[in-house]
DNA sequence: AGCACGCCGACT
DNA sequence: GTCGGCGTGCTC
């Protein structure tokens, strides 16, 4: 038999399956799926079976070295989407099936020198190899002796070149003890032992009277002793030693409560009834939940995945990364319990290995987790919900780059199963389709509990500008502050960062410090009284005078969440306030405990970045305060306009979730603004109109497809000249319907040195571009190889313009 | 990707 | 004649 393999080689010449003859000691095991070390050239490397055959076109087929899995890793379905991915995004097959996999799965390897005979091999090799038989092959680079000598000593058989394949798979253990005899042997044992070995004694008696296995380590605590008293017993060959693996478990220390199904509103269930049918008659569609913030489409989705559990099928969930929260892990695992694994980027390497290897054996039904979860191998998918579907985040933004949302329609096509994407403010393009009558609409209009949406006011920053108030909170949101703590309920202060770092310049000359590798201004850390690159790791001094003209009025300007705390605490010092930005939240736990905090009255306002604007639910939250409404508007982005409302949107519905109605204040250069205004009144439909116009005259998506080509290279000549030959290819190649744009200098024009132009091409239906892509790729291939060459990416419905 | 092979120029 | 540097092409 022969096992067709794709190596773990990401190149042009490797893209395709390798024949490998399957040893008789491997039949059977080898099936697709399955991972095998296979020799390759003078190596050995890792590889996917991906079908076998009983033929091979190939003259000479080596034998697979060794087999990795009892399971296979990949199901015969993942095989098939990591095909539809690598063909869909332009990568390699092999890197489409490792981005379907945690992390640790990925092979380590290892080049040894391994030294097989006894004699002297010469003065170099024996101080080299210093009485070892194995060294490292690095060891032997370093040591200056040439491979000439290398050479000879190898066609000798004294020495050769050993390479290892490892996996990075750790399987955390627990060391178990148990009895190797039962009852009258150990009694016998018992009589044998010294009179002094009284620890010794109560072991065996415990054993005696529980005649079963024990973690060694409870068992140490319950008898009060130390492994040197179990030692000589486990010598003597009366207690036998093995290990077990556990599984980590991440949230193994919590207890969940236990929660009911709530009983729906009349929206909730004329919403999931359609959903239920289709997961009942087993049908592919594809539904955009569109309910408001606080309609309760976690219920709908949480009693949909009760159905499709019930049904003895499984579901996935998936959730942005930041919004994934304890709180919203909580409500999963106290409605379903252990049915649930939860894949997060926040887990260790091992944890989510742990949870992935639940799916797989089947020991869970349920996965909730971020944009990766979408791969869960899963055989009896029956539904898989989006939340918050118009996140960018669910756009892998390197290497292969899918969007989850295309991988939960392809995966759902296959097992024929429905898709729920859900959202307050639908991503235009979910929307246009929902319209077109491509996915089913449901609509949720109406808050549970009958609260309505808090009101909004728009405060232009402009007018307090003139009425001579230059701090960052306008007399409006000052006093509703001041009223909210006077009447102990807490306020959500939101900053929109992107945009609003905070940078160096000098009052005199009007010098800003930027990074001297990359076309952006240096962000200034007031912790450590330096200056930051955001995107190299570019670090210096803060400067105490300008560089250009020694001036000392040298500031920072621009408003980071540490700079509004200040001022916050200057402007009511009596307010306690819980900062949330990456700095607090970077430990573990951080995030979930400062929450915690807030949410037990710990503190009067929370304030906070894009973090808090999702999931928060804190009854007692009666004001929400947006300090920088346009930060995102003035963006380079043709999604500047929806990302604002889509936040405002989320921002607000923070407020008055609960008996106590809420307000919200959002302060704004820009009032006039559709995004804000209409985001104001919890308009989505009049903002969906506005902003389709403007998608259809600037030809963006949904009216267009876009393609994106960036290009860099250190030399700024060469890339422009490369980004215009590709332009111009592209140009010449599509048909006359397509816009091809370019060369254009990128957003961010130097990032590490590397300059970085763009080519943009807008179409309806061009069947053959990817043909072109490709070849484009190709012709480039060599130059893309070097060191510090050419990159060119390639960029399939972008959503990161810059 | 990573490796061998082969050609070339430089050095003992 | 020996050694290292780099371009080329292959890996079942």
């Amino acid at each position: 038999m022969i096992a067709n393999v794709i190596v773990d080689v990401a190149s042009q010449n490797t893209n395709r399956p390798f024949d490998y003859k399957i040893p008789e000691k491997f039949e059977g095991i080898v099936q697709p799926g399955v991972r095998v070390i296979v020799p390759f050239g003078p190596r050995k490397i890792l590889g996917y079976v991906i079908s076998l055959s009983e033929t091979s076109s190939f003259t000479s087929v080596k034998k697979i070295t060794d087999v990795l899995d009892v399971i296979p890793t990949l199901t015969e379905e993942l095989l098939q989407l990591g095909k539809w991915l690598s063909k869909n995004t332009l990568s390699y097959y092999i890197s489409c099936l490792q981005v379907m996999l945690p992390q640790v799965m990925k092979a380590k390897y290892r080049k040894e020198l391994w030294k097989l005979t006894e004699e002297s091999l010469g003065t170099d090799l024996d101080t080299l190899f210093a009485g070892r038989i194995v060294v490292d092959f690095e060891e032997f680079e370093q040591s200056g002796i040439s491979y000439h000598t290398l050479r000879k000593h190898m066609n000798e058989g004294e020495v050769d070149v050993h390479y290892e394949v490892k996996s990075r798979e750790t399987k955390k253990t627990t060391t178990m003890v148990e009895p190797v005899s039962d009852g009258m042997d150990l009694e016998e044992k018992l009589v044998d032992l010294p009179p002094q070995a009284k620890k010794q004694r109560t072991i065996i008696e415990f054993f005696l009277e529980y005649p079963k296995t024990i973690e060694k380590k409870r068992l140490l605590e319950v008898l009060s002793t130390t492994n040197a008293s179990l030692k000589p017993l486990v010598d003597k060959g009366i207690i036998r030693e093995f290990k077990k693996e556990i599984f980590r478990d991440p949230y193994g220390d919590r207890e969940f409560q236990r929660t009911e199904p709530f009983p729906l509103t009349k929206e909730q269930e004329t919403a999931i009834k359609p959903i239920l049918q289709s997961i009942e008659e087993r049908t592919h569609d594809v539904f955009l939940l569109h309910g408001v913030t606080g309609s309760g489409k976690t219920e709908v989705y949480l009693q949909s995945i009760q159905e499709v559990i019930n049904r003895g099928e499984e579901a996935i969930m998936l959730v942005p990364e930041i919004a994934l929260t304890p709180q919203m892990v909580e409500r999963f695992k106290g409605r379903f319990g252990s049915k649930v694994a939860v894949l997060h980027s926040a887990l260790s390497a091992g944890e989510k290995y742990d949870e992935w290897r639940k799916i797989q054996r089947k020991e869970v039904q349920v996965v909730v987790g971020a944009r990766s979860a979408i791969f869960a191998p899963f055989t009896k998918l029956g539904l898989i919900i989006i939340d918050e579907e118009h996140e960018t985040s669910y756009k892998q933004e390197d290497r292969t780059r899918y969007h989850a949302r295309d991988v939960a329609v392809e995966r759902g096509k296959t097992h024929k199963c429905p898709v729920v994407l859900g959202s307050a403010t639908p991503a235009l393009e979910s929307y246009a389709r929902a319209v077109k009558g491509n996915y089913q609409l449901l609509t949720m209009s109406k808050r549970m509990n009958e609260s309505v949406m808090p009101e909004v006011e728009l405060v232009d920053m402009r007018d307090e500008l003139h009425s001579g108030n230059r701090s960052m909170f306008s007399i409006t949101l000052r006093e509703k502050i001041e009223e909210r703590l006077s009447r102990g309920e807490q306020v959500v202060l939101f900053l929109n960062r992107r945009g609003y770092s905070t940078f160096v310049m000098c009052r005199d000359c009007g010098h800003v410090s930027e990074c001297p590798h990359c076309d952006i201004a240096l962000t200034y850390h007031k912790r450590q009284n330096r200056l930051k690159c955001h995107y190299c790791s570019h670090e210096e001094q803060m400067p105490t005078e300008c560089p250009e003209c020694e001036s000392k009025t040298i500031r920072y300007f621009g408003t980071g969440t540490q700079k509004v705390e200040e001022a916050l605490q200057e402007l009511i010092p009596e307010a306690r306030v819980i900062r949330m930005d990456v700095d607090t939240t970077r430990r573990k736990g951080a995030h979930e405990s400062l929450l915690k905090q807030f949410g037990d009255g710990n503190a009067d306002i929370l304030l906070g970045t894009q973090m808090i604007a999702k999931g928060l639910d804190f009854g007692n939250v009666t004001l929400v305060g947006v300090l920088a409404a346009d930060a995102l508007l003035n963006l380079p982005d043709f999604r500047a306009s929806e990302k604002t409302f889509q936040l405002l949107t989320q921002v607000s519905g923070r407020a008055g979730r609960h008996e106590k109605a809420g307000e919200v204040v959002v302060q704004t250069y820009t009032p006039e603004h559709y995004s804000i205004e209409l985001a104001s009144q919890y308009d989505y439909e009049q903002f969906f109109n506005e902003e389709m116009k403007l998608r259809k005259a600037f030809r963006y998506p949904p009216y267009y497809f876009l393609t994106l080509f960036t290009i860099s290279h250190p030399n700024q000549l060469k890339v422009q000249e490369v980004t215009q030959k590709i332009t111009m290819f592209m140009q010449q190649k599509l048909s006359d319907q397509a816009y091809v744009l370019g060369p254009t200098p990128s957003a961010l024009t130097r990032i590490n040195n590397r300059y970085r132009y763009q080519c943009m091409v807008k179409y309806k239906k061009e069947p053959e571009q990817r043909k072109f892509v490709e070849r484009i790729l190709h012709y480039y291939e060599d130059e893309m190889k070097q060191e510090n060459g050419l990159q060119i990416t390639v960029d399939f419905q972008p959503y990161q313009l810059m």
